[in-house]
DNA sequence: CTAAACTCTGTACCTAAGCACAGACTATGA
DNA sequence: TCATAGTCTGTGCTTAGGTACAGAGTTTAG
């Protein structure tokens, strides 16, 4: 018999931990097959493309819940999808802005003490004391 | 009696939730003053002052883990400080690179569907499929 | 004095994205 | 044939930062 695609070797082909393929199929991002009378379960060869194709999704920024919603979007509508891509953008946008605040507050914070010349009293430290 | 400093007071005080001091003081963050033998715990009001403090380095993106070892820094010299800042800054700055270079493919994802006409073809599913 | 409000203690739950493992079963290679 | 390796099922643990009780005791305001 041809080498079947039971759980481990999906696994192994679309680089993920075995755990992480059951994981999957719990949170229903990945349908399991039905288990034979005997004998292990069989994997069509698309829940590798599956896997692949959640993973890439995830380097995009977006959640396993999110990525949930665009696989029903299944066939969608370019549109849809778009959409989604440009309110994922727009998080990531804030999410930006908001880190460079903070890097400038932290930049202040750091050049105030480079200018302090007395070690035992930190301009950090009584900006977060007092306020 | 004077209106004395017990948990309720300290959480309303500080602005934040009672079972959030109770948190604190479950991790070590901030000290569980003793029981007395009747009564309620009294705290003293620098614990205050101290979950203060803790939200305020939180703002400035510090995990709880990290202002504990700010905190065991205690009067530790300004430069030891700064060097948490800075860390924290480099760790900020790396975010934002990963956040733009994140952004700008789906920038680009997304001007591919603009400039696609059929609605039945996605360039972002293809993209996230083949690959 | 009594009811309402508060505290204490311990435990369980939450999200997100998995990892670990025990005990039973099954398949495969030599 | 038999050891090794893989699968199945169920459950519990992890990080981070909390929140939400229940049930008992205590304090306080009217």
């Amino acid at each position: 018999m041809a080498k079947q695609l039971t759980i481990g070797r999906v696994a192994a082909l679309s680089g993920v931990n075995i755990e992480t393929v059951r994981y999957y199929q719990r949170i229903g991002i990945i349908t399991e097959p039905a288990k034979p009378l005997e004998g292990y379960r069989i994997y069509p060869a698309e829940t590798i493309e599956r896997i692949r194709f959640i993973k890439r999704a995830q380097e995009l920024g977006f959640s396993l819940k999110e990525i949930a919603d665009l696989l029903d979007l299944g066939d969608g509508h370019c549109l849809d999808i778009m959409h989604r891509a440009e309110q994922k953008r727009d998080q990531i946008r804030k999410q930006i802005k908001d880190l460079k605040k903070l890097k400038n507050t932290l930049d202040i914070l750091i050049s105030s003490c480079h200018s302090d010349k007395d070690p035992s009293h930190c301009p950090i430290i009584e900006t977060l004391i007092t306020k």
